[in-house]
DNA sequence: TCGTAAATGCTAAAATATTAGCATATTACC
DNA sequence: GGTAATATGCTAATATTTTAGCATTTACGA
């Protein structure tokens, strides 16, 4: 449970996945209105049970139908997609990361200022280097 | 030619061009080696060969093997890859993302240092809001 | 130059992923 | 209670991906 951005996942389970993530919680429903070429009802139903068999999900009774969630937390499953990114495109490199993120975003400079004082408060912190 | 780590991809053609863009340019053997679950030399060249067909990569000659690169240049790739990134686990938030990556970073002060510059200098920039 | 190593061209088999369809169950509402 | 709407259970067909194998070409060194 490693590797989300990785590898593992075919092509409509990583789109589906992303959907899960997105929403935190889905039925066989909500993933059909997210996705962009939606296939069938059934296709959805089969996907969602085969991630759960792979153990990236697991479902609960909502009623009388699924709502599925991811098992592993969000967080961690963009952390290890970050890694894959930033390991892939930008040298292994987090500064280069960030780089392409802020100068791509044109950020506020209210939120400029969160981020300058969130690495003032990494500054702060045990880097010792 | 939009969407790197969204769709369209399977699995080991996604694995292929993981390796192709952390190496830049690649031959045959070169995948083999940073594969990490290795399949066939055929197997490789099939893949590459495809993924040629479908206009990810382009191949010339060097000496009597052929030498495959990509065709979106890396940093758009990059771009493309991180903005899926925190759209599915960020709340489409890029100070999110920042801040996860710092945090799980231990970055050095020299390389906050660096980061605070920048975001100064982006706040200097044409940042209205 | 001749042989060998290392590459590609091509084709087809095998495995996996994707899809649909029908049968059955459950809930809500009249 | 009966019925329609909306689920799931299960199975099998189809499409795509992944793989290997054999024939052929090309470069390089003995």
């Amino acid at each position: 449970m490693e590797d989300y951005g990785t590898i593992k996942l075919s092509r409509r389970e990583r789109q589906i996945m992303n959907i899960v993530y997105q929403r935190g919680r889905v039925s066989v429903t909500d993933v059909l209105e997210d996705i962009p070429d939606p296939p069938s009802y059934s296709t959805v139903r089969a996907l969602l049970r085969i991630l759960e068999e792979k153990g990236y999900l697991t479902h609960e009774k909502d009623g009388r139908r699924y709502i599925y969630r991811p098992t592993q937390p969000r967080h961690l499953a963009g952390r290890s997609a970050l890694k894959q990114i930033f390991q892939t495109f930008f040298d292994k490199s987090i500064e280069k990361t960030v780089i392409a993120l802020v100068s791509e975003a044109d950020l506020s400079d209210e939120e400029l200022d969160r981020l300058s004082q969130l690495i003032e408060q990494a500054k702060k912190g045990d880097n010792p280097s």
